[in-house]
DNA sequence: TTACCGGATGTAGCAGTGCTATATGAATCA
DNA sequence: TGATTCATATAGCACTGCTACATCCGGTAA
């Protein structure tokens, strides 16, 4: 608790146990290996984390700081959606930079249970979706605006972590997609003919699939054929 | 090679694999519980697996399978957009039916590898977004799109098993927004399905004066009925 | 028939794992 | 000083993935 030097060791278990998951991220690691490094043998660290797990924990609340602590060092735009852009970025940017943490931190798929510290960056976009929606920007809550962003925003960085390669195509636009979802701003405006398309083909319980499908098909035969609406 | 009761063990261990990773996914198993499972020795798993991994490999390979199989059982509708669409739900309704096979499958975050047979459904999605763009319907290329479709079904797959809760609002959210994303059929200043009407009426030559006329009649009451026709 | 051979399975045991009961040194405090 | 508490070590348990070796059993060839 005084955090005098009694602590190191503490501390130096949580850094070897970071390296070694560093070296080989969604790998498992041994405790002996992790003892080794520090010079010290298991019932010490069984003193300090109690079990495997409870190393584990300790390391993804130091994973949490570690980003947090980048993302605190990021200044607000002052624009909330500009600021949700950034800490996409930053997200993302952490997850590759960090594959050992992240992992940890958003790579572990057991049902049930997620990292209770995920709650903190959590709850940062979802002030910042709030004061989007305070200013009216959202179409949607923003209690959903912030789950359809880390979803997208995880997945995406997950992704690039398995595939061992950045993309920042690939994650830009999803960002722009997820974006363009919460605050209704679509793209450029386009072919009606297709939007309505889209629109139908999005809603086919509204006129039946059977005449859905003829409407697609129609509404396809007249942008082929009508001079005022060509195909982009 | 025969497939005569010889095999029969083999199946059976893949099964009681299966099962085992069903009960608990996520977590690790034991080879022994496996064995014990059939009534069989490590021996006679190794003579049939190699190793662990390599029954690993066999049981994702069987989730595979399995996937494909509902979702060949899927007939297409004849619209590549509303048949990706349809690709999504299946995929999110057999991760959330089969956590264990989905976390093998998609689930495993280790850097520079994922199965292989990945690449089976993902060619799948890869021709409907080629169609899509064949039909000129999508702003992005078909791999770009491709791409970003299974990024963000993934993610919400994975989120919904770890939050163990199924979440259809969020996931048809994501769903539209990757594909107003790739299509670029955000929300429009001007409702699509108005210009669409006029457009339609302009050129009643096209369809023929009847269809014409029902396809507008169509196009109103989507407009009426649907939801996420944009009013602003 | 007899001999053989290869695939399938069992016995026994390796090294390594997470974890723990117990003990010892050192520091703190009454 | 004596007692208590924290940090660390020794030794070992139960379990893991894995394997060298031996055994059975069915088909094939002489």
């Amino acid at each position: 608790m005084t955090g005098t030097a009694t602590s190191d060791t503490r501390v130096r278990l949580i850094d070897a146990a970071a390296d070694l998951i560093a070296a080989a991220p969604g790998e498992d690691f041994s405790l002996r290996a992790v003892c080794d490094a520090v010079g010290v043998k298991m019932p010490t660290l069984y003193h300090f984390f109690g079990s495997k797990q409870g190393l584990i924990d300790a390391v993804v609340e130091r994973g949490f700081d570690l980003y947090l602590g980048e993302k605190a060092a990021m200044e607000s735009s002052g624009d909330p959606i500009q600021d949700i852009r950034a800490g996409w970025d930053a997200h993302v940017a952490f997850g590759l930079a960090n594959p050992g943490f992240y992992t940890l931190m958003y790579g572990k798929v057991r049902p049930g249970y997620s990292p209770a510290a995920q709650s903190r960056p959590s709850e940062i976009l979802l002030a910042l979706t709030t004061r989007a929606a305070d200013q009216g920007r959202l179409v949607v809550a923003p209690e959903q605006a912030a789950a359809h962003v880390l979803v997208t925003n995880v997945g995406v960085t997950l992704r690039q972590i398995v595939l061992a390669a950045a993309d920042p195509e690939l994650s830009a636009a999803v960002r722009e997609g997820t974006i363009a979802a919460i605050t209704g701003t679509g793209a450029q405006p386009r072919n009606p003919l297709a939007a309505a398309v889209e629109i139908a083909a999005a809603h086919p319980d509204v006129l039946g699939r059977a005449e859905t499908q003829l409407l697609v098909e129609w509404l396809t035969k007249l942008g082929e054929q009508s001079p005022a609406a060509p195909t982009a």
